[in-house]
DNA sequence: ATTTGACGGTAACCATTTACGATGTAGCTC
DNA sequence: GAGCTACATCGTAAATGGTTACCGTCAAAT
């Protein structure tokens, strides 16, 4: 039994001799090791549990992949879970992923509230905040600066002569989509001189139809802006179709800018400006940090912030005097 | 030992008082049942296997949405692996699924040669094939009629008076998304009589940027389509721009179609028409047929095509005489 | 002859489930 | 009320399929 175990375990005290009849005899009765029981006896199962709000989300999928490789790279497997971003279902899952026996946690996506630190502290793995960090930074996480690709986004809708910037706006509840880029708006338009409007802001869901909802609206005020943020690409592209439909044209009539750089922003007309965040390089950097935290080797820096990166295309346009 | 697996499975065989007391006990200790030996005795893992292709291209990951869901709601959890349709991948990652123990296989995307039957034989819990499927039939699956949607497709072109239709196809080699559709389009112009001409016909890759391409190609001839048929919305989508990057209009100077109904689809100008394929649906109803054959229940019917339909939208006008 | 190191076997251990048996109690019969 | 049966409850121990610490054996080197 010893002996199978380390020929199966690549351990080097065995005469090759007898490793050759161990696989022969492998080969012969189709011996698969059982990963159950050998997770038992070492205490490693080689998988990592990920919750993920939604992974039909083409962000989150994005991360996904990045965090599959990486994993698959280091010989984990991934167990996935989905939790809408519900409290109560994250809860469960991080439950019954340590219940699983995971060698490593990834957590992806919503607010990370004392419940949740209260559910991290009862794990023995560690634990990874990807997309998302804790407020008091307690544990590690791979996330970007929300606030200055929110500030650098709105300062080049400044820089091509904008002052009426409106902004489509995800919920102030959510920390990193919402509150943070909302602020990076107000703080640009703050370093400007531009005086905050209360109706150049329309709160959406994130997604393309709120994105035409808000627009909407705005094509509707008496002092229509010249410009428009967005939180997400989504609705950006909402922005842009509600914007086409009247007959209008962006960025003639209207600039458009975001944030995200999802595959969607180069496959419309025109191309989107927005300030990418590194989607698959959160994923794989959050993993990575993550194997070595499993490894426990000492990592120096447990809290990283990628750097984002304003793409210009050609939805964002000079000011009409 | 025994008392406390009892109370913690819910065994009714314990009285009232000691189970409170078990429980407080767990409380107290903070005791977390190990799913790891669980599964080594019960021989029962409640986790599914599923490979699938890319998790990051939209289609798959609508699936994933719908088998997680449906496994959430069973209380399985889910282990994914990306195995880009490479069959040595695939292969692979089927092997370390079954080490793993997983109680079902969820097989999505590629091909399945021989040496998938190959490793499929040596389960010993049940598989099946999601969004593809089986040369013999001998495996349960669930999969659309790509012949028939691409068939339809096709023939709301003719209905609308198009006889010199283009085809971006995907690759033959593959048999569904590729040679299905292909074989559909050939079938509906058949049908129609309409002569099959080959320079009506480029191969892209699923991609946008080979929609874009192919449809260069198009406009490039002499005897330029009215209409053409993209085995996928994203190629489609590839096409319209195409066109109106030329200056031309859909569906004035062009009808498009294609199948799959991605969310994209309805997030384009003009809005596209296409031949829907129930993404989340495939998902899950192959993991609620896998659940089945879990638990051992006779399944009436273990190869199941769900109905496609035809999105009539704004991409497909009647020929301009 | 003794030491050393490579090799391989023995058995404890991992945290559960589960078959089986022990115990106790209630109800029934006589 | 004794004795018996039946059942509910709970504990014991085997089993699950490996890993690994430890020890013994053997051949080669000293």
């Amino acid at each position: 039994m010893a002996t199978v175990s380390r020929v199966v375990n690549n351990n080097p005290n065995v005469k090759p001799q007898t490793r050759k009849k161990v696989f022969e005899a492998i080969e012969r009765l189709g011996y698969r090791p059982n990963a159950v029981a050998r997770g038992l006896a070492s205490k490693k199962t080689t998988t990592v549990g990920v919750v993920i709000p939604d992974i039909s989300n083409s962000i989150f999928a994005e991360i996904a992949r990045g965090i599959e490789d990486i994993a698959n790279m280091y010989h984990y497997n991934i167990i996935l879970c989905n939790a809408d971003k519900r409290k109560e279902k994250e809860i469960r899952v991080i439950n019954t992923l340590l219940e699983k026996q995971v060698d490593g946690l990834l957590f992806m996506g919503g607010t990370v509230t004392d419940e949740h630190i209260q559910a991290f502290q009862t794990s023995a793995v560690p634990i990874v905040l990807c997309a998302t960090r804790d407020e008091k930074g307690t544990y590690p996480s791979v996330d970007i600066d929300h606030e200055t690709a929110a500030f650098d986004a709105v300062n080049t809708l400044i820089r091509h002569g904008h002052r009426e910037i409106a902004m489509i706006s995800g919920t102030l509840q959510d920390p990193a989509n919402g509150y943070a880029r909302f602020h990076g708006y107000k703080k640009a338009l703050e370093a400007a001189g531009i005086e905050y409007q209360e109706d150049l802001v329309r709160i959406g869901n994130y997604r393309y139809e709120s994105g035409v909802e808000a627009m909407k609206y705005f094509l509707g005020l008496k002092k229509k802006p010249t410009a428009v943020f967005a939180a997400t690409d989504e609705m950006a592209i909402g922005a842009i179709h509600s914007i086409q439909d009247e007959g209008l044209k962006v960025p003639d009539d209207f600039s458009i800018i975001s944030v995200d750089n999802i595959r969607m922003a180069s496959m419309v007309r025109p191309l989107l400006t927005t300030v990418a965040q590194p989607m698959y390089d959160l994923g794989a950097v959050a993993m990575r940090l993550l194997t070595k935290l499993m490894k426990k080797e000492t990592v120096e820096n447990p809290r990283v912030i990628l750097p984002h990166e304003t793409i210009l295309r050609l939805s964002v346009n000079h000011v009409n005097k």
